[in-house]
DNA sequence: AAAGGTAATTAAATCGTTTTAAACAGCAAA
DNA sequence: TTTGCTGTTTAAAACGATTTAATTACCTTT
């Protein structure tokens, strides 16, 4: 027998007062500010019988007067993707703080999908949206900025648009990581990347090919530009690489890396006694065997944090100035080389989160 | 300048009928069947005016009205974990297409937190919830079947309670992949779990024994206990095996295994030369190598699917009968050689997706 | 005593639906 | 002509909060 929600008639009738004074000091205490102005003792009385009656204010109730959900909506790739997995749980972590639910939707990098859970999100009411654009979104991407509707790119931009954005600055980590492949001896060095225009992986080339320049490698700058659905075909990539010569490899992206590294293996090459490899974000699988692996590593927790507390600013800014902030987040350059120390790192990925990083138990 | 939002009012106006009308063509258009009683006519005159009008009803409104908000709530140990990941992946793809809205939320196998987001996904009026229940959550989740609010338990159950659940044959599958490794010749084999009351842990290491038992292995039990907080301890663990001439190590968890064989790793030995590996779930680490890893495939999407369904059911159903299911998922045991043929797999992870697996661009 | 001011409180409108009960029109049966 | 029925349609009451404008009570000041 499920007992009847309590809602703020009943408070206020506990309370002895109307149901308007109940909803200002529920709202002050929530706000913190006090905006209204609420006899001490009667806000006490009031707080003290909503504790007892354990009130919750409805939520479906407050979004309909008052035109906010404190609901807002993440779209991302693919949830199920290492990389965004753990963005998203730094945002679900930090919106928890400002009190806020967070919806998630996974695109597949398709921009009708990408469509759709817009539109579905903006149906639900969500006050604001932080998405991962995909290539061909642009149109959408535009409409949503010009409905004011609060809004953040992450880890992409699409260009011509007013919006906030956090990316990282994938142009100096392609030059980077290429710079520590020079500088370990390589100088035939190739790329491996997708055939997409999408910002981020764009960056990431002109890196690769800038620093090849600066070093004077320019004959052998080389990216190879792979379909995404057809990925298998990289093993092809490896053996022609492999026929001449080439050194090591830069991969664009961690999936690549890894289908990457199985071709080599399968191609009955050794890393990095036959090839040096070099990739974006670190992986499970390089600390397991002594693999030597230069990584980028991207502030995974920065991109959570920044991209939630820019998308709050606008929502609470909402009516106010209409401001663009652009976030670039420097790479950093690590080498993944777990049989050189004795001692096992932290359990987790090493993007550790906020709090001690615990196992589950899947 | 943003337009204002077209509402049922809107619509009425337009097709010359009252609210309650279009309220009643919307909804059946939604269920399909035709409860109330609408002339051909209007109904399509009405419809063709919300088309026009772009017409989107306000989910606050009919959820404060309703009651039902057409959200769930999915609350797993963390969502930037590949296993739950890929869960959470199909969950949100399937109540997709019936509609429904997901809210995602991470335990950290921390009971207080899963009691606060429960409290906060029931505030924010979810119609039901799955939940992967963590150790000591027993009282939480009673509470919540007590409430009669629709409830399907995952990966996990919870003695005594009456619920509707989704899990595997955690039992058979232990066995069955012990079994693996004593086919394969091994009989000094030993387990590595966590010290946890857990249902599918506890269930696997009975598995274990029982197959030991069964093959007369009675000698060469040993179950290893670590606490998860103290996962680096796992390195002691191999070490101390290894001078007790252990041939295999069956894991319990995945990321028992990467810790273990990084910690195999360390110490100079070689997987499978030195010792064999068994685990459950695959994990892209394998594939790189030539690492012959038994592997217990769980059936992740039929997780997803199952779950979803029995809980939408219990949603629609949620007046009549409260009766529960339990669904017992089989476990597939599988080898990953990657080295063995010279086809790559698809690009994404073995449980692959409802439709093509895809790559994203991460 | 009247006027003005401030602090505290409240009545009532509103948000956009769903849902109940009633009303209406048209027609067949009595 | 009245009654009853069926098929359509509608008025109006929720749902549970927020928010505006008004009211009350109690001091000060003139």
């Amino acid at each position: 027998m499920r007992a009847r929600k309590v809602t703020i008639k009943d408070v206020a009738t506990q309370a002895g007062v109307s149901i308007a004074l109940v909803s200002f000091v529920m709202s002050n205490k929530a706000g913190g500010k006090e905006t209204y102005k609420v006899n001490k003792e009667t806000a006490q009385r009031i707080l003290d019988v909503a504790d007892k009656l354990n009130y919750q204010p409805n939520s479906a109730a407050r979004t309909l007067r008052s035109g906010r959900s404190r609901t807002i909506g993440v779209i991302l790739s693919d949830i199920s993707n290492k990389f965004f997995a753990d963005i998203a749980r730094c945002i679900e972590d930090r919106a928890y703080k400002y009190k806020y639910t967070v919806l998630f939707g996974s695109t597949d990098e398709n921009p009708r999908k990408l469509e759709n859970l817009i539109d579905v999100f903006i149906d639900k009411g969500v006050d604001g949206l932080i998405v991962v654009p995909c290539e061909g979104a642009d149109a959408v991407i535009r409409k949503v900025a010009q409905q004011r509707i609060p809004l953040v790119l992450l880890d992409r931009e699409v260009s011509d648009i007013e919006t906030s954005s956090v990316v990282l600055n994938n142009c100096k980590a392609g030059a980077q990581i290429t710079e520590a492949l020079v500088k370990r001896g390589f100088s035939r060095i190739e790329m491996v990347s997708y055939a997409m225009q999408l910002s981020n992986i764009r960056e990431r080339e002109k890196g690769y090919r800038s620093c090849m320049e600066a070093f004077g490698l320019d004959e052998y700058i080389r990216t190879h530009h792979l379909r995404h659905d057809k990925l298998h075909l990289i093993a092809e990539v490896v053996n022609d690489a492999a026929q001449r010569g080439v050194q090591a490899f830069l991969f664009a992206t961690n999936t690549l890396a890894i289908n990457g590294m199985m071709a080599i293996s399968k191609g009955g090459w050794r890393i990095p006694q036959d090839f040096a490899v070099a990739c974006f974000d670190s992986n499970e699988a390089f600390d397991i065997y002594d693999t030597t692996v230069a990584c980028v590593r991207q502030p995974i927790e920065r991109f959570g944090v920044e991209a939630l507390d820019l998308l709050i600013k606008h929502i609470e800014e909402k009516d106010i100035l209409p401001s663009c902030t652009r976030v670039v987040l420097s790479p950093e350059i690590v080498e993944s080389e777990s049989a050189a120390s004795g001692v096992l790192p932290p359990p987790s990925s090493p993007e550790a989160r906020t709090s001690e990083s615990v196992a589950v138990f899947d």
